[in-house]
RNA sequence: CGGGGCGUAGCGCAGUUUGGUAGCGCGCACGGUUCGGGUCCGUGAGGUCGGCAGUUCGAAUCUGCCCGCCCCGACCA
């Protein structure tokens, strides 16, 4: 392909809206350009890049034994008025209404519409297992978009979704789908962690995340630094280390002034406690009962978690207010000893000795508490594990990391075939359920996300497998000789499936050098008539970062050399 | 939705405090110059100052309402 017909528009300057690496280098690159809040256009260049994510998609998918459909992104809202989602989903919906005045919705996710294919067409245990699968635009109102690609409200996925006749074999489908990603984003080229997660209001047995790690990243994973273990923080866990002394030595409880002392910092240097003896007390709001979390005073209370320990869907920090009327005393003494209503104690705090608390009444502090003795409630894991705990699996160190979730995996069970109605006869005519399993992968937020991990102060630094182009020929001046190598080796590399981008325009070496890469593409060859002299052309990777490091290949070699980087590249 | 900020030429910004009819850089067009890491010089085109209403002799500037966008938070199968 040649600049001067493309359509590749390159900005030394970004728009001020862009903040994340990704949105300001795909736009000052040329390859998008925003219409409105989380809504961009793709161009040549985006097409191009989103394109090589989804055929990589297809050919794993494929692989794997799924098979392509394409649902309707415009969706009647009688499916969703099914499954109940219609309501819960909210204002995430796009919502508009035909002429003649009925529901529509533009799809978020199409789990209500394959399953209705799913009940129509499997009807017995012999139909199974099926895995469908579509690159589909999605909608969602999002309250925020933001990062360009990374957070859209119309964005591109890959969903598929299994069918199974039980358990047991939805496992073995979702087995397959593991591998698959693991193939998928392998081949891209990415630093990733499958992680567990939670498998939040979908409900199901099985979750996990692929979370490309990314210093930018909105998620937070913990990761073992020994073993495979690797999860979410909202679901990852640490084991209590075992109690420093007999708990039975514990002295009775004794009150202590502990003026205006309200954080754990204060209260510890003023008694001159360690944080870890100290049993951090914390009000929530669950479902409008006031219940107390109570963690260890070096340790961060996990709402996600306190919410699935108390069954509930969510739950928000208690008011001042509420904290005031729940345990008569003003914010900042609160304490387990006596609390009449709900207690939830995490494991660590609950293996506390000899511990320290608030003592329910403003500007005093209870000393020698012992869990258990004083007080008793819920035990479960309720905080948020930390960099440096040990690892549930095999007790070395976590490390903390952030990442961004590309793929999300999930075995459904039968939350949408019971409520739709999918079912199928057995091999003795008995009526089942179909056992269900859905799989996500963000294509478009995948192009962000790649650009976020293969980047540089000056540009963009594509995989081999992603980029646009995979050889970009800078081209020097036109000289007939110059010309003449250049179409040359354009013909060359083509005649070999190699996508070529050729810098013909009539601009300084600067301007195409700077442009070069910004738009990243991971081989460069300079063509100009001063290599030529000795009978070479230059070539310089993207991701060699001295501008001044160039291999000089004869021109006769350059093509097959460059044959071969692509082919070792992609096999990286 | 809560908090903060922004909206002036395609992009980045100044001008708003103190009202007098809009400017700079980049980009674009033309001429010249230069030619291996965003040359230099000159000329030029391009703006309902987000919208509506108001105050005023006069509004980018003051007031009110609305719209859009960004950031933090909440939210995110």
């Amino acid at each position: 392909m040649r600049y001067r017909r493309l359509l590749l528009p390159t900005l030394k300057e970004a728009p001020s809206d862009a903040t994340s690496a990704s949105h300001v280098l795909l736009l000052r690159a040329g390859y998008i350009r925003k219409v409105g809040a989380g809504v961009y256009s793709y161009l040549p260049l985006g097409v191009k890049v989103l394109r090589r994510v989804e055929s990589i998609v297809r050919e794993e998918m494929n692989r794997a034994g799924a098979q392509e459909v394409l649902l309707p992104a415009l969706l009647p809202s009688e499916y969703f008025r099914e499954t109940g989602r219609w309501d819960l989903y909210g204002e995430v919906l796009f919502r508009i209404k035909d002429r003649k005045g009925t529901d529509y919705h533009l799809g978020p996710t199409h789990e209500e519409i394959i399953t209705d294919l799913a009940r129509h067409e499997i009807k017995s245990y012999r139909d199974m297992p099926k895995n469908l699968y579509q690159i589909q635009t999605k909608f969602r109102d999002e309250p925020r978009p933001r990062g360009g690609l990374l957070r859209c409200r119309e964005f591109s996925m890959k969903d598929a979704y299994s069918f199974d006749v039980d358990e047991a074999r939805a496992r073995t489908s979702y087995e397959a789908m593991r591998v698959a990603y693991t193939h998928i984003f392998d081949r891209m080229g990415l630093t990733y962690r499958m992680v567990n997660a939670d498998s939040g209001a979908i409900g199901g047995s099985g979750s996990a995340e692929f979370q490309v790690l990314v210093q930018s990243g909105e998620d937070f994973l913990a990761a073992c630094t020994k073993c495979q273990y690797a999860a979410n923080l909202e679901v990852a866990s640490s084991p209590a280390r075992p109690r420093a002394a007999d708990p039975e030595k514990t002295p009775a409880t004794d009150k202590v002034h502990t003026p205006s002392q309200r954080s754990i910092e204060e209260v510890s240097s003023f008694l001159g406690a360690a944080p870890d003896r100290f049993l951090k007390s914390l009000l929530y709001v669950a479902e409008s009962e006031v219940v107390m979390a109570v963690v260890r005073g070096d340790h961060e209370v996990n709402e996600i978690k306190l919410a699935r320990a108390l069954g509930v869907a969510e739950v928000f920090m208690a008011s001042a207010e509420d904290v005031q009327k729940a345990t008569g005393a003003a914010v900042g003494f609160a304490g387990p000893v006596g609390f009449a209503g709900k207690l939830v104690v995490d494991q660590s705090a609950a293996s506390v000795v000899d511990g320290i608390t608030g003592a329910n009444l403003t500007d005093y502090h209870l000393k020698h508490v012992q869990p258990g003795r004083d007080f008793t409630g819920q035990v479960a894991d309720i905080r948020s594990v930390r960099e440096g705990d040990p690892c549930p699996e095999c007790g070395s160190p976590l490390g903390i990391y952030r990442g961004i979730e590309a793929g999300h995996i999930f075995l459904l069970g039968t939350h949408y075939s019971s409520k739709m109605g999918a079912t199928y006869l057995d091999d003795k005519g008995e009526q089942q359920t179909i056992v269900m399993g859905c799989y996500g992968i963000g294509v478009s937020r995948l192009v962000a996300t790649t650009v976020e991990q293969h980047h540089d102060q000056n540009g963009i630094t594509w995989p081999m497998a992603l980029a646009p182009f995979q050889v970009h020929i800078v081209q020097l001046g036109t000289e007939p000789e110059v010309e003449a190598a250049v179409g040359e080796l354009e013909r060359a590399l083509e005649a070999q499936g190699i996508d070529v981008l050729v810098d013909d325009r009539d601009e300084r070496p600067g301007v195409k050098f700077k442009d070069a890469d910004l738009v990243g593409v991971p081989l460069r060859v300079t063509v100009g008539a001063r290599a030529l002299k000795s009978g070479g052309v230059e070539l310089k990777p993207r991701s060699e970062p001295d501008p001044k490091k160039v291999e000089i290949v004869p021109l006769a070699e350059a093509a097959a050399t460059l044959a071969e980087r692509v082919r070792q590249l992609l096999a990286h």
